[in-house]
RNA sequence: CGGGGCGUAGCGCAGCUGGCUAGCGCGCAGCGUUUGGGACGCUGAGGUCGGAGGUUCGAAUCCUCUCGCCCCGACCA
């Protein structure tokens, strides 16, 4: 193992490759765009699908599977849906040795054979709302890949909803995006800029998508997930109908959210650091890691001795002793704060003979004496502590980069020499979107919630504008 | 697909105006000394120099073709 990592101030991409590698939390594969998930980034992932699905659980929502491969023919049926997925899609056209009548694809996104089944099972209102989730591999293909961020083949959970009415729909979506922000939010320590995408940015086939947008390292922006309102686009498509109370047919109104392991990726750029990564405690696949230190043979013994007592005070954690002789503590220390573990108990001779421990935080640096009495709360105050000392930092650095501009002029100066988000008037029009972008490379990342007011004259053409838009350099 | 860079041991690199047994650092294995912020010594294993042709007495080194990877752009969760 090198020693140092690149600064992320230097070199911002390198620094996520090498960091992503190093904590072993993927690597590349022999397939071009694929990447390998690690046991280390597995546990994150799994982590965060626990705590997304209870979630989705709590509000009702059932798990199923359905194939990885979908007929041709199905996503063809939603006109904008084609149009934006044709250009992505993986097809099988053989199996078994024969050419296969009709091509497969692998889903790139499952509405088309979700909505053809729902249309199978909904046959009355008094089938609504179905409420679906999925936990899935998609895959897209990507000209250009990097691991988490954008990779060929990636996991993730849609939802799949349908509902009697518009409002229902709506009030899905809203539901759903809300959780992804108390997610990212309250278990990520990653505070985000909740709103609606763009025409040119919304989903293919949606009435509007939702999304919540979060700020990493570099100051650039990252869709961390979305949430879309399809209407009655993908019911009228696949014929997803329902009896109402009067024996009247209706289209049903449907709607799609997902997250997926890109959300690894901003965990690691929101937080990490030039030492390494820096997991939220709520979501770290190790939570504490202890440290043993010793000399000779007896103190090895008195030493393991008291990290069974550890071992057995913070059963409730989830902790790993690093007791490897072939690496020094000093080596280790800064391993696993590589790695992002944000508590590290020290235990040595000397803590032995004072009945302590030493607890060192990875959001701070900071190192205190522990007694072991009280270890256990000691550290769960510790863990929370970090959890929302994380989440604050985050969220400091977001408000510090984000500037409220009027002034084209000044909206390119600070895009050239600082980035960061910019919130500006925006007359909704596509052209003034496309040659914002033409000129500074920075998109409308979202319409934000809570805009109240007029909005002010567009910040490219002079216009008056409803909204206030997000503008910033994505990912 | 356009522009740029790079393929030599697991990783990072040197060697490249043709020359003899292909080298260095890290890592890895064994032994010993170490261990409170990336320890050290000794011994050792490990390479069809990305691949295929060609030039030559001789190719990692020169030429042609090819494959792959990384970075920047268009596309995208």
């Amino acid at each position: 193992m090198a020693e140092k990592l690149t600064p992320r101030s230097e070199d911002f991409s390198k620094w996520y490759t090498e960091v992503v590698q190093r904590a072993e939390m993927a690597d590349y594969s022999p397939v071009r765009g694929c990447m390998v998930i690690r046991p280390y980034g597995y546990a994150l992932w799994e982590n965060i699908q626990q705590s997304l699905d209870r979630r989705f659980k709590e509000t009702g929502h059932q798990n199923a599977y359905f194939p990885l491969f979908i007929p041709y023919s199905f996503i063809q049926k939603e006109a904008e849906h084609v149009k934006g997925f044709a250009p992505q899609l993986a097809v099988v056209t053989h199996g078994g040795g024969q050419e296969l009548e009709e091509p497969l694809v692998v889903r790139p996104t499952s509405e088309a054979i979700i909505g053809h089944m729902f249309a199978q099972w909904i046959r009355s209102y008094r089938d609504l709302p179905l409420l679906i989730n999925q936990w899935c591999n998609v895959v897209r293909w990507e000209m250009r890949t990097r691991l988490f961020l954008r990779t060929t083949e990636f996991l993730w959970q849609e939802g799949h909803t349908a509902h009697a009415t518009y409002e229902e729909a709506e009030e899905e979506t809203l539901r759903m995006l809300e959780i992804y922000r108390d997610f990212a939010e309250n278990e990520a320590a990653i505070p985000v800029i909740v709103g609606h995408k763009s025409e040119s940015e919304k989903f293919a086939g949606a009435l509007r998508t939702y999304t919540i947008e979060a700020m990493m390292g570099n100051k650039w922006a990252l869709q961390a997930a979305t949430s879309h309102n399809l209407g009655q686009n993908f019911a009228k498509a696949f014929e997803i109908r329902y009896l109402d109370r009067n024996n009247q047919l209706q289209y049903c109104w449907t709607t799609s959210w997902g997250l997926s392991t890109r959300f690894i990726g901003a965990i690691i750029m929101v937080h990490g650091d030039d030492q390494g990564l820096k997991m939220p405690p709520r979501l770290a696949p190790i939570q504490v890691i202890v440290v043993p230190i010793w000399k000779s043979d007896e103190e090895k013994e008195r030493v393991l001795t008291k990290v069974e007592e550890i071992k057995g005070q913070l059963s409730d954690f989830r902790l790993k002793v690093d007791d490897r002789e072939e690496y020094t503590p000093g080596w280790k220390f800064n391993e696993w704060e590589m790695r992002g573990v944000p508590l590290r108990i020290e235990i040595g001779p000397r803590d032995v003979e004072a009945d302590q421990v030493v607890l060192a935080r990875r959001d701070t640096g900071e190192k205190m004496p522990a007694p072991m009495a009280r270890l256990s709360e000691q550290v769960r105050s510790l863990l929370d502590d970090i959890q929302v000392n994380m989440f604050r930092m985050a969220k400091k650095f977001m408000d510090d980069n984000t500037y409220h501009l009027d002034d084209y002029e000044e909206f390119k100066r600070i895009l050239e020499e600082k980035g960061g988000f910019i919130i500006a008037p925006w007359c909704e029009s596509a052209e003034c979107e496309a040659a914002i972008k033409e000129d500074t490379k920075a998109t409308i990342r979202c319409i934000p919630f809570g805009q109240e007011g007029p909005a002010g004259a567009c910040i490219y053409c002079g216009k008056e504008a409803r909204v206030k838009a997000l503008f910033a350099r994505a990912f």
